[in-house]
RNA sequence: GCCCGCAUGGCGGAACUGGUAGACGCGGACGACUCAAAAUCGUCAGCCGCAAGGCGUGGGGGUUCGAUUCCCUCUGCGGGCACCA
């Protein structure tokens, strides 16, 4: 009898095996067809926590598959490592923000190691090591030589709590990612990535990326939002002084322009700073600071009634100069998109028609609806945004609305106004540049000189790395750069005069939009990346990660990318030609009786009269069971990876976390499910044990456990190449299934076909759990690793079978089964069916009009 | 408000491009082994019904010889965006 698998020891002896033999470093100028696969590196927080374990855990069964079919695979780990977490631990606990980045990055690395990934550890990364922040400033310089930089004034996300600016992308719900705290809007000079200008590119390859789930490409299509419009000019009846004769206007229906009732310009636009400058205009002041006094905070706009201000200005309709229409100052026109001004057609916006229904302006509908009279068709409370026939629109009347908005861009682009046409068509995004400013010590030092006679001056190439100073304190709040005159004084190197360095450093999602890239060639000095080492790894076939970076790390990348190329630092465009985002880890709560959170840990669970019951494991109260939620510290249903690996071994917990959902889906931690798991464990232990000690010649159940074998090989194969790892784990426990049958069977199989099939099922579980998996391989008396074998050739003859039992149905019921030759044609079929009493016996005399043939699926007799 | 997605036993889920719904696991019941327990092995189990049989994939309708799968509609849940002109 064997003993219990004993993963405590089992797997550091193999890890230290793998790691003596280093075989998960991966050469690049290997032969072989190359596959990189990549989970998204971590934030060195301190302590890895089950969704990594999940992440990981895919990521590797990925890797060591691609490894045993023949691939050289790249398959990498580091850490994004500047935040200001770091910076927060710093302000707590007095600590300096390297050391507790480097201490975290030691006690993970421990963690994961723990997990048997086949990382090529030789290749890791830090994004706050100089060694590699000093690439990212090299690529922030080449960036702003070839334009994809700007610095420039602009209305920022400040956040109050962390002192510092955020990109758009990081404002969710009006509230700093990380904070939590209302965003204010600042008006503040930053630098910007340019990635609007591949707004285009970024929304048209979307469609290119197949391997993408369809979610987040249209989360990205839809943040990208790209429209097409016109902008039209509308020419002021009298400009005043100092401002344009005219006022632009985007708009996406010009087909409505015949229902125009005004225009609305945003309280920032250039036209309203000039009305607001007359001596006069005290009511105008007062509308504008009224506006940004309530506009500050993002979740006043979402409840803000419209207002407006008439200026008593007015300006010519574009299609009947004749015609004019009132300027208003509106609090709902933002500057940062189109122009900065609107028409109002209050009949076909909601928006336009609830301001119009305030100051009374009226509407006059210019679409009809398909299913209304145009005679009687009007407008009231709610605006009809469809399509429909024009109406009430001169030249357009009858038209559709696609046609009414041709005719109108046509004229309009022929028309001149001051020698220039009237209207162009334009496409717009509503995508901004990505402001990279931030105001705090822990993160890469944007590599420029400020010198009064200059002006902005990059760091010369040779200068970098600008690192950070070793000596910080952070005793106030706001940037210790600011603070520390020693780093911050500089000679310029254009004129030599005293000058200072940028304080802001870089966003962290400049780190990791281009790691990837990096890890195909880490160890050079002189150089982000070796561009044909790049190319020839890149894109990155399969990555996985979470779905919170749809947008925000994702889009980056993908900009990042074309930035590398446009600079010369990669030939590809797409960083990520598979993706694939993976659910939660989520964890039933539990409370006491006077409501406190109480951590599985200290939790025993009970089954009482039928129904699951939670006590405390010390004090054997009883305790409420709660609905299962994220795991998260503040509701105490945390698991610590570490207990799990210590007391069940990782083997087990990367089962559990493959096991019992889809990989995309949320997988609820359960104690019961971990057992499980751990079950199968020792079950394929005592398999792989018995079917060593197993003697005998072949035997009459060698076919079926042979069988079993192939069809478990074919069908994992198939589902890791797809992700679906839950369904490898069903197709081994059905093979571990037929071998123990076969064990229990009278007639047992002979010695080579068990040690073939329980050598397959070993190699089925090797991705998933590879230290037992080693640990069998062994036990069966195989040579050299399992972490290196090569993936079983199917023996196709194995999958099909003789004869097939088909079920028999009479008019869509089943009433029989039949059993064919695999074979069979149709007719023979239909005769085996027809003679069937039990078939005779539905159709009750009746003559079968017609009988249905699916070969090997079903048979179906329509009477 | 707009745009997506999802809904299957007590639970997690499976079902290839329309072809036996409920694989596999968890939990449960029973049996074997044991002085006993654990572990292990085996048997059973969608629901109603003694049975024959009937009903069953959120509700209603449709297409089809046949629908968890396709179409329409309603309900519920989840996610994204949100004055974007």
């Amino acid at each position: 009898m064997a003993e219990r698998y004993n993963a405590k020891d089992s797997e550091p002896h193999w890890q230290a095996v793998w790691a003596e033999r280093d075989i998960y470093r991966t050469r690049n100028d290997d032969p072989r067809p190359k596959y990189y696969v990549l989970e998204m590196f971590p934030y060195p927080s301190g302590r890895i926590h089950m969704g990594h374990v999940r992440n990981y855990a895919m990521g590797d069964v990925v890797a060591r598959y691609k490894r045993a079919r023949g691939f050289n695979v790249l398959h990498p780990m580091g850490w994004d490592a500047f935040g200001l977490p770091a910076e927060n631990a710093a302000m707590q606990n007095k600590v300096n923000p390297r050391e507790w980045t480097y201490a975290n990055i030691a006690t993970m690395r421990a963690q994961l190691q723990s997990m048997g990934l086949s990382l090529d550890w030789s290749r890791e990364i830090a994004t706050c090591d100089p060694a590699y922040y000093k690439h990212q400033q090299r690529m922030f310089l080449d960036f702003l030589k070839a334009g994809l930089v700007a610095r420039r004034t602009a209305k920022v996300n400040w956040d109050p709590v962390d002192h510092t600016v955020l990109a758009n992308e990081q404002v969710i719900d009006g509230r700093g990612w990380r904070s939590g705290a209302l965003v204010e809007q600042r008006e503040l000079t930053q630098w910007f990535l340019k990635i609007t200008d591949f707004a285009q590119d970024l929304t048209d390859r979307l469609d290119t990326l197949d391997r993408w789930p369809e979610k987040v490409r249209l989360m990205q299509k839809n943040w990208i939002g790209r429209s097409e419009g016109l902008e039209v000019r509308f020419a002021l009846e009298s400009a005043p002084t100092g401002a344009a004769s005219e006022v632009k206007v985007y708009t996406t229906r010009p087909d409505t322009l015949f229902g125009a009732k005004f225009l609305a310009i945003s309280i920032d636009h250039p036209l309203a700073k000039v009305l607001a400058g007359d001596e006069a205009a005290s009511g105008l002041r007062a509308f504008i600071e009224e506006c940004r006094r309530i506009g500050t905070a993002q979740e006043a706009i979402d409840t803000a009634d419209k207002l407006g201000f008439d200026t008593g200005l007015r300006v010519r309709h574009p299609l009947d100069p004749s015609w004019t229409l009132p300027v208003y100052v509106a609090n709902f026109v933002l500057m940062e998109y189109g122009t900065g001004a609107v028409f109002g057609c209050p009949a076909h916006d909601q928006r336009d028609l609830d301001f119009a229904n305030k100051y009374g302006l009226g509407n006059t509908p210019v679409v009809c609806p398909p299913d209304q009279d145009p005679a009687s068709f009007v407008v009231t409370d709610t605006a009809y945004d469809g399509d429909g026939r024009m109406i009430h629109s001169r030249f357009l009347d009858g038209m559709t609305t696609d046609a009414a908005f041709a005719a109108v861009a046509d004229r309009l682009e022929a028309e001149t106004l001051d020698g220039t046409a009237v209207a162009q068509r334009k496409v717009q995004f509503r995508l901004r540049d990505w402001g990279i400013s931030r105001q705090r010590y822990w993160g890469c030092p944007i590599p420029v000189i400020h010198c009064d006679a200059c002006g902005v001056v990059p760091v010369p190439v040779a200068d970098l790395p600008v690192t950070l100073p070793e000596e910080v304190s952070f005793d106030v709040p706001g940037n210790p750069l600011e603070r520390d005159a020693a780093w911050r004084t500089i000679s310029c190197p254009t004129c030599g005069a005293a000058a200072r360095r940028e304080t802001d450093t870089m966003d962290t999602f400049v780190d990791s939009s281009w790691y990837y890239a990096r890890f195909t060639a880490p160890w050079l000095d002189d150089a982000p990346t070796d561009p044909k080492t790049a190319d020839h790894w890149l894109a990155v076939d399969q990555y996985i990660g979470g779905i919170e970076h749809a947008i925000l790390h994702l889009l980056y990348s993908r900009f990042f990318m074309r930035a590398m190329r446009e600079t010369g630092w990669a030939g590809i465009d797409e960083p990520f030609a598979g993706l694939f985002t993976q659910g939660m880890v989520v964890h039933e709560t539990y409370k006491d009786a006077s409501g406190a959170w109480v951590q599985p840990a200290e939790i025993r669970l009970a089954s009482e009269d039928g129904t699951r019951k939670a006590f405390h494991v010390k004090t054997g109260a009883a305790l409420s069971i709660g609905p299962i939620e994220k795991m998260s510290k503040s509701k105490k249903n945390v698991v610590d990876p570490d207990d799990i690996i210590a007391s069940y071994g990782a083997d087990t917990a990367r089962w559990f976390m493959l096991s019992d959902s889809p990989p995309e889906r949320d997988v609820i931690w359960t104690e019961e499910g971990v057992q499980g798991a751990s079950r199968f464990v020792q079950r394929v232990w005592r398999l792989a044990n018995e079917a060593a000690e197993h003697q005998g010649s072949d035997g009459p159940t060698d076919l079926g456990v042979r069988k079993a074998a192939h069809k478990a090989l074919s069908a994992v194969g198939e589902d890791i190449e797809r992700l679906r790892f839950n369904r490898c784990v069903a197709h081994a426990y059905e093979l571990a299934n037929a071998i123990q049958e076969a064990l229990n069977a009278t007639t047992k199989p002979g010695r080579p076909a068990l040690l073939e099939a329980t050598g397959i099922l070993v190699q089925i579980i090797a991705p998933m759990m590879p230290h037992l998996a080693e640990a069998c391989w062994a036990v069966l008396g195989r040579d050299g690793l399992v972490a290196e074998a090569a993936w079983p050739a199917v023996e196709a003859g194995l999958l099909v079978e003789d004869s097939v039992t088909l079920p028999v149905q009479v008019n869509g019921r089943k009433r029989a089964d039949v059993t064919v030759p695999t074979d069979a044609d149709a007719a023979m079929v239909e005769a085996a069916v027809l003679s069937l009493d039990a078939v005779q016996r539905a159709l009750d005399g009746k003559a079968p009009r017609k009988v249905i043939v699916i070969p090997r699926r079903i048979v179906n007799v329509v009477a």
